[in-house]
DNA sequence: CGTATTACTACGTTAAACGGAGTATACCCA
DNA sequence: TGGGTATACTCCGTTTAACGTAGTAATACG
């Protein structure tokens, strides 16, 4: 299955993000959710480096530790902060459509 | 004017095409143009790197100098490239949304 | 005629993306 | 029962590119 390409465009906080708002889950599974809907493999340098700078900036908290996993959730901020990010990006990407279909013919 | 924020989840590359995808324009033009729409100021390390490497790339093509101005315009792998970037963008920005508006109240 | 704006170049620093390697536990199945 | 696979990470090194500062030079303006 071919999912849609973030290309360099996706910075890895974001994606993580996106998938803690499914659901609260562990690194592993945030890696397989993220590859599953963006299509984005995160290696675990990337992944576990991005998880703990999220934790520092408020955006995730962990919850117990349970079985070997350390599962996360959003923080408050994390949500606003996320819909803020999402609610930009779909701004600018259909924006950027609209250029493209307004000049791409004229180019 | 309070434009949308897209944080560090701003490639300047993406920013740079969407730019072009307006009009071809030169570096200092960009810079003002990805200023005014997205609310993303580009210093010129940033934007001129970026620029060289998306050249290199083959997604923007440099048209004749005219006084001291290098303008750019994007080739047609470019907006190939563009286009595949925003849509995937896209999709990935309402889905996000989506789940937030599912699981947010439930969080 | 000097100050501001335009349009860059050049350079250095730093953050973080990325991946490889390694560890350890649990699970399956022959 | 023990060997392979999946899970869930940690650790660490390399590389990339984002970002800013400084500087240059030309034109505009007032």
């Amino acid at each position: 299955m071919e999912t849609f390409n973030l290309g360099r465009f996706s910075d890895p906080s974001i994606l993580i993000l996106a998938s803690l708002a499914g659901s609260s889950k562990h690194g592993y599974a945030i890696m397989e959710d993220v590859e599953s809907f963006a299509g984005v493999h995160l290696g675990p340098g990337t992944l576990y480096g991005a998880i703990a700078r999220l934790e520092s900036q408020g955006f995730i908290e962990p919850l117990p530790v349970e079985e070997r996993r350390r599962p996360y959730r959003l923080t408050a901020s994390g949500i606003a902060f996320l819909h803020e990010q999402l609610s930009g990006l779909e701004s600018f990407a259909s924006m950027g459509l609209q250029r493209l279909r307004l000049a791409g013919p004229g180019l």
